[in-house]
DNA sequence: GCCAACGTTGGC
DNA sequence: GCCAACGTTGGC
């Protein structure tokens, strides 16, 4: 899951209450559809800083909360309102997630993309925007392992 | 800050 | 339902 460090960085997701925030503000349907549909409480996720050099992996949070309505598609003077979500059929949703731990060092996007391994995985591919990316096991270890060398 | 890539919108 | 125009994302 990405997040751009000066919004919302995993130190700021550490320092939340309890380590644990809601990832609010998704408003892409691919995205959406993964926290609403795949995450389950007990998946781990990496949390991804975009935009802000050092662009990586950083650490790992955990889903603590399953897909739920994000209610600040329905809030007028927040930055992420969307008028055509109804309460009544949300349009949007979030997770909740929790801190885990932080890498010891910014694991980067050109480290990931040296690595032969992680070829397929989808955050390396040209283009790829999406703020919500599924990841293999295979892809999970590999990144794991990176991080610890 | 630039701009390529992408997703969404809306006229037709 | 096509697709041009537009707005956004995010690496660089």
């Amino acid at each position: 899951m990405k997040s751009e460090p000066n919004e919302f960085s995993l130190d700021d997701l550490r320092n939340s209450p309890d380590g644990t925030a809601c990832w609010d503000g998704v408003r892409n349907y691919q995205a959406r559809n993964f926290m609403r549909d795949d995450m389950k409480v007990g998946d781990q996720m990496f949390y991804y800083h975009s935009r802000i050099a050092p662009v990586g992996i950083v650490g790992v949070a955990e889903i603590v909360r399953e897909g739920y309505p994000d209610h600040t598609a329905f809030d007028p003077d927040d930055p992420h309102f969307d008028p055509k979500s109804d309460p009544d059929n949300p349009r949007w949703f979030m997770v909740d997630v929790r801190f885990v731990k932080a890498f010891s060092r910014c694991l980067t996007l050109t480290e990931l993309k040296a690595c032969e391994a992680l070829e397929g995985m989808m955050v390396t591919r040209r283009g790829q925007r999406l703020s919500v990316q599924p990841v293999t096991p295979e892809e999970w270890k590999t990144v794991l392992r990176l991080a610890d060398a």
